[in-house]
DNA sequence: TTTGCTTTGTAACCTTTGTTACAAAATGGT
DNA sequence: ACCATTTTGTAACAAAGGTTACAAAGCAAA
């Protein structure tokens, strides 16, 4: 397995060790990596492409809550590891995904051990803190052509291109409301050009930015 | 000072450390215990009362994030405190409050040493990830009046007394909505008969529940 | 008691968002 | 080419929430 992008984050020697007691494992656009209930051994560090985090509520509502790409890692399942609990979260690969795996029992030693280990896990969570109170301010104070507009941009900047691969149906669902909403939405920034509408695709056009 | 509730957190050997490197304080209902851009050295373990943690968006939009009690501390303090970085947040008594600030030398060593200070550290980090991820789902998928009731069942819980003592500005701010709107729909819970309304203060009647 | 400030009540109106219903277009499999 | 399925466009209407404006009530200090 291919861990140079580890070692601008990690001293040689905790990459070592997460090469010896980690597990690496690929996944290919849409499959399930985590899933409700399931129980969770592991903890995975993303080495390459993008998983989607979702959670659902008591009422089946289910909602994104961030995605994470290379080199981060899912702060939620932390707690729930050492603590060997059911997920309370859905992770689902975004596009080809490749993780490794890194078995509960270790991820208290490290702690101690490496500095960078620690700052790492520290991190995480407060990036993590940071996403969901952006998502709570944007849901909060933001209405949804603000939100909607924040979104296109964000898959912009997650994916690399200016060309957004999304049903209406799948937006209404990640920003929560029904997907009429969005086609009017759309189609109100379309008449603005500052996007162009094609079947599953939406181009964002240099006015949008 | 009395850190007997710790015991039944903490091992009696990181209580003792807690003791003598801890420093205890003390702050009166409405006092400021944190706030924006301050910097963190020390992080609380709050001994009594409750603690209101805020945060401030870059449009100036103030927003409840949780609130913490006895036993509980502020993690988002804690990655700051290492980093030692600016508060993101501002931290307000609800009532009198006792907290032990723990200086930041201690936090990673105890981290290590003490199972218990990793477990309650984390522990507390996801309960916190819940509490936000609650708030997302309330503001996402329930109406207003549902998360009126539920924000009034929240501080019933939280004081203890059926009797809230609050204005409708109040609690507008903290729902992030405006004033009319409350008043409206604090009128409708009158005219069923699930409260009664006084000048700042608003009584839950046993058929509110 | 008078004055000024805060809090609450209420009406009228506007904007945003959600819902239902139906049609047209695009796509993929046979 | 034909059919079933998915995706998108649009209209018409309903509901929720936000805004403005003003009045009345409560409270506190002078």
């Amino acid at each position: 397995m291919n861990l140079d992008n580890l070692q601008h984050v990690f001293e040689p020697k905790l990459v070592t060790e997460m090469q010896q007691f980690g597990t690496w494992q690929s996944f290919k656009e849409g499959d399930l990596i985590m899933d409700y209930g399931k129980y969770i051994r592991m903890m995975p560090v993303i080495l390459k492409g993008t998983v989607k985090v979702l959670r659902m509520d008591e009422n089946g509502n289910e909602i994104l809550l961030y995605y994470l790409s290379s080199n981060e890692s899912c702060s939620m399942a932390y707690s729930c590891c050492v603590e060997a609990k059911k997920s309370e979260v859905r992770a689902i690969a975004e596009d080809d995904v490749e993780l490794i795996a890194i078995p509960h029992v270790k991820l208290d030693d490290w702690l101690c051990q490496y500095t960078s280990w620690r700052n790492y896990i520290m991190r995480g969570f407060n990036e993590r803190f940071i996403e969901l109170l952006k998502s709570i301010e944007s849901i909060a104070f933001h209405k949804l052509d603000d939100r909607l507009v924040a979104y296109l941009k964000d898959k912009q900047r997650l994916t690399g291109s200016s060309v957004i691969k999304a049903s209406h149906y799948l937006i209404a669902d990640e920003l929560a409301t029904s997907r009429v909403v969005i086609s009017r939405l759309l189609k109100q920034l379309e008449n603005s050009k500052k996007i162009i509408l094609y079947r599953n695709e939406i181009k964002l056009l240099p006015s949008f930015v």
